[in-house]
DNA sequence: ATGTCGTATTTTGTGCACAATATGTTTTTT
DNA sequence: AAAAAACATATTGTGCACAAAATACGACAT
């Protein structure tokens, strides 16, 4: 039957990773074995063993004898994560240039499809997970198991990081999601044209697009308001 | 008591480690559920969490209704190691001197002198073990949880490709082994310092005389006998 | 009111029996 | 004799009951 064990177990896993990735299940957000148990017709044991998997993938965070929570986020996140993330995502791109497979090539272009949609018509959470596939496929051409796990962990926070500051509130960052759409295009022909140099620069390129939107959303433009006049504030 | 399944669990965790880091389990051997479960007294349900673990970790390879195996060292593993290690590691010790805490350059300084100590009187895996856990340290250091779920299966096969390879045959080889001893001193001295640069410098050289080495065992000097002469080949 | 101790409840961890799947061997068919 | 099918065996996956641990709660003392 469609809905063997085998295929619930998988199910779970599926929907966990992208109620994480959609900050559904926010971090530190604690998960109850009894209750996913009986949700997906699970016995505990086999779900435990899904618990495990995913803290090895870097969703989850296992505590002994004080069950799993989603891998938090702390104040050096962002800080850790922009360090990081031009190093990686630049190796990891110019070894996709060297290595990618047409049919790779295909699914990426797919994804950048889906993507698109996503900006036209979609849900922030619907954006957020065709970027995040856009990227995994980058790191499966770049084929380099050492390089991998630290770049599956950054597309994971990347994610959740798109999904609290991607929600455009003006024009600048409407600007910063079509932009993102066109770099993808040309990172995708850097690809074919197996271009590491280029494919390397699109890296920084992207990301330093992403530190600005964020930089928008978290510094405002002042209010403008000559000194005196602000309204006080209501106390709560 | 002392033997609790707690600790027999993270005991059978512990050796599974040191043994696929030794090589004692070599790469593609097979794990048996019922006779490791008999032999740490231990039922399967707890033993086949652990293989999650290791398996998220990079020690072991889980295949659907097919048991737990070591990772493979495939023919591509040695190109894709150095061409990973000098980034990923060069990164590692550039965080390790901006951020290492006192005590864990005390910790550093310990494990060098296990080291040191494995070197005069120790066994292969000795020395893969204590120079494995130097590294560990320096990951501990730089405390980026981006970047340490790539170097932590990079030391994995670094002490595997450690025991193939360091198995000193001739003065060059044991000249190879007590420069990497210096080096360790000089990544100490260097995080000591806070030296940004030269820790990264130094992470380079470390590598280059890992490669050094394994290219010594690789190809070994030639017979130096003149054309012709050779002794013919015993065929199998 | 606050702090501590002891008990009750909830939650996590383990062991074992059984189910499902894969593998190896024998039997049957051509 | 070779291939295929059926069966037997071994190994992995799941469910459930029980054990151990942590947490919540309340009584009591100060």
């Amino acid at each position: 039957m469609a809905d063997s064990t085998r295929h619930r177990k998988q199910n779970l896993q599926e929907h966990l990773k992208t109620a994480i990735l959609t900050l559904e299940l926010p971090p530190g957000a604690d998960l109850d074995e009894t209750a996913l148990s009986e949700a997906y017709n699970l016995s505990r044991t086999p779900l435990r063993e899904v618990f495990r998997v995913l803290a090895g993938e870097g969703y989850l965070e296992l505590r002994d004898n004080r069950g799993a929570r989603v891998s938090e986020m702390s104040h050096t996140t962002l800080r850790d994560f922009f360090l990081t993330v031009p190093m990686i995502y630049g190796a990891v791109l110019r070894l996709a240039a060297v290595n990618a497979k047409p049919a790779q090539i295909e699914d990426l272009k797919a994804a950048q499809e889906r993507f698109r949609a996503a900006l036209r018509s979609g849900t922030a959470a619907d954006r957020a997970l065709a970027n995040n596939r856009f990227h995994e496929i980058t790191g499966e051409m770049a084929d380099n198991i050492y390089l991998l796990p630290s770049f599956q962990r950054l597309l994971i926070d990347h994610a959740r990081i798109g999904m609290t500051f991607y929600r455009p509130r003006d024009a600048a960052m409407v600007d910063n999601l079509s932009d993102a759409s066109h770099q993808h295009d040309q990172i995708i022909a850097a690809i074919e044209a197996r271009d590491e140099a280029a494919a390397a620069r699109l890296a920084t390129d992207h990301w330093n697009l992403s530190r600005n939107q964020i930089e928008l959303f978290v510094m405002p433009s002042g209010l403008d308001l000559p000194l005196g006049t602000a309204p006080a504030q209501s106390s709560a």
